[in-house]
DNA sequence: GCGCATTCAATGCACAAGCATTTAATGTTG
DNA sequence: CAACATTAAATGCTTGTGCATTGAATGCGC
């Protein structure tokens, strides 16, 4: 590999840093602010919501914290505790799991799958407007009725 | 934008957060066992390095903290810790600025740019590793001596 | 059956990050 | 010049995260 290649990867990279950071920190304000919902907490209820894990039998909707924390990105002891935040707001519940003893069962409640619909349109609207800006220029997409108009207020980036 | 469309830009967020968590998860501890330093201690010290600024008069070689803190992508507060930190270790030095004694001017010293260079090597070889895999997979870059060979003890995805 | 390594989840701990506030220096307006 | 608004950076505080450890339940070898 040689320097061009290399630039290429670090301008890469920056560039992924500054796409990632750009929209996540939009995406954590508004879902904190309109559903008192961080990104990872909306990520979990997303997978939670699709029903679909690797980690479990078929048919079943429950997740081990374990295969969770893969899809999301997080260490096992974070996720531990962002389910005890959830189950804390009732969104999620845990269920021992009596086939392994030492094995927790997550799944959505009611109320959870409430809050990840009134959220959802929001993510899916910070995702349109920030994730491809260009595309929205172009005309492709509505401002979003969810997208605040953006207030300005020192926000760190 | 219709649904078709939003779920593309699901699956590209996703796909960037993927590749955002398993190439700053590498690079967090590659950087930081090898050489001391975090992502973003790496990151400010390239920036110094370069010795572009967006907030410095022509030819300057020093950098205001709000200028850094823009292009690291983080908030004013934590990149002024992260420069005390730097300071600590010898790597960036503080100067206050004549013209605005309000405003501080930070550089890189001999040692800062010692270590900077340092952990470049391993920096781009983890970039290489991870960053285009399927590039690698084609031949197009060594495994890079400077990345170990992964005893894969519990990290964390 | 009895040890011993393994695995899952929870917890102690340390630390980096963001927000809000503070302190200091500038600017601005009367 | 005096009062007030603004800006730069540092700091108090809270919170989320990862690593290491713990505790419990399994599985395995003998």
């Amino acid at each position: 590999m040689n320097d061009t290649d290399t630039d290429f990867v670090v301008m890469a990279w920056r560039a992924l840093l500054a796409r990632h950071a750009e929209v996540s920190c939009v995406l954590e304000r508004e879902l904190s602010d309109k559903h008192g919902l961080g990104v990872s907490e909306f990520e979990v209820l997303e997978r939670l919501a699709e029903g679909r894990s690797s980690c479990q039998e078929p048919g079943e909707v429950k997740f081990r914290v374990q295969g969770l924390a893969d899809q999301v990105h997080l260490s096992q002891s974070a996720l531990s505790r962002l389910i005890a935040r959830l189950e804390r707001e009732g969104l999620v519940a845990r269920a021992l799991c009596e086939a392994d003893r030492r094995g927790v069962f997550v799944h959505i409640t009611e109320e959870g799958r409430r809050r990840h619909a009134e959220a959802t349109p929001t993510h899916r609207a910070v995702l349109s407007a920030h994730l491809f800006p260009h595309l929205v220029d172009a005309g492709c997409a509505k401002p979003a009725e969810d997208a605040a108009p953006e207030d300005a207020t020192s926000r760190h980036a």
